[in-house]
DNA sequence: TGAATTATTGACCAATTGGTCAGGATGAGG
DNA sequence: CCTCATCCTGACCAATTGGTCAATAATTCA
């Protein structure tokens, strides 16, 4: 049963080590070039190694990609996960946001990933996107649907409050290219301004019109 | 002199014709392959040409890619353009969040080319980002701290209000496919939704605080 | 109509790409 | 030290891809 669910674990040190060094440098040339932008040779090469010997680690490119995009989407929703009723709704809010502009900080070459996924199409994780992630999402919309009725958050469409919350934090990974041209900022120093600008505008968006 | 600018222009009207339906079926095809991942029998099938033909008109797949990329941007940047001195500075900011939004709905796979461009790191558009369109950011962002030091709209970073308005707009184009699997909306229907949203969103963060 | 210009194509090419395979190198365990 | 399983590679392959070219078809226009 365990092993028809996780067919194969790495089993030696090499295995271990190889894999990991090929899932990072895929990571690399994947988020910068697209699935079928990225090679094998690139892969290899940024990872050190023969495109044979990739091979040996993996059946193929797909399953390479597969591999990287399945991690990914864990991670991706883990902030939402963390969602929950049990502090104060805007503050849970914010949180949301301030763990996404991390993840944006921190990951941007996953959030690529993600990003050149999606604009094509989902082709190989429309499925996920359309069962886990949209069933989690139906799950939070509807706890923010309660905050608004108890009048503790606006009254806000609660799908375009995660989207935007998803646009405007993702941006800073998936356009940074675009960030950094016009703040010409070469770091990641506009990252607080970012944080700052945008707790002001989801707390102005989500604080109740006063009765 | 103007020979020099526009070197050539379409003579024939077979020409005219055919650029045209190349440019079309090349934006469907690069929008969602991205430049590597799209292919010239891809365009060159739907375009209802052969490939060849497809390089007569056209010396390179490259010169397709860049012609696209090119009128893109002008269409792309235009709403910002029309942001000007004359009105209400909030309903002028507001309109800006509308016509955004009008142009995802209206040109989706543009905004997914720019996207895809931008997400790859901008390689044959970057000199663009950083000229024109970094200028006339810095110009527009001027304004809005003018407005704000005159109190007439919130004191927000102007730069991360644009970026913040690129990014919930172009969301719905960019990333459609997750929005849409989502929302469970195969039509543009949830447009509507989405404006009133955001204009809620915008007007909260830029409605000045009571003195 | 007929010559000149423009439009179109099949056949072809070199380079790239994902993937295979037989055999050799390098470990680990006894 | 020997053996066996793991690890690695050069050489190779078929398919795809951007692009060329000579020859043919269609238009244009006098």
């Amino acid at each position: 049963m365990e092993a028809a669910l996780r067919p194969e674990k790495p089993r030696t040190r090499i295995q271990q080590r190889n894999r990991e060094t090929i899932l990072e440098a895929a990571l690399d040339v994947f988020s910068t070039e697209g699935f079928r932008g990225a090679t094998l040779d690139q892969i290899a090469a940024a990872a050190g190694l023969s495109k044979p010997n990739l091979l040996y680690y993996f059946p193929s490119k797909d399953a390479i990609y597969t591999e990287l995009l399945s991690t990914l989407l864990t991670r991706w929703l883990d902030p939402l996960h963390a969602v929950d009723g049990s502090g104060d709704p805007i503050e849970e809010i914010l949180s949301y946001v301030r763990r996404k502009l991390e993840h944006s900080r921190d990951f941007p070459r996953e959030s690529r990933l993600f990003a050149n996924e999606i604009v094509q199409g989902a082709p190989r994780i429309l499925d996920q996107i359309e069962g886990p992630l949209r069933h989690m999402v139906d799950d939070k919309t509807a706890l923010f649907r309660e905050w608004a009725e108890a009048g503790k958050i606006a009254k806000v469409d609660p799908y375009h409050l995660i989207f935007s919350i998803w646009a405007t934090t993702q941006h800073y990974a998936d356009f940074s290219v675009q960030v950094q041209a016009i703040l010409q900022s070469y770091e990641d120093s506009h990252f607080a301004d970012a944080e700052a600008f945008l707790m002001t505008v989801f707390r102005a968006t989500l604080t109740p019109a006063k009765t």
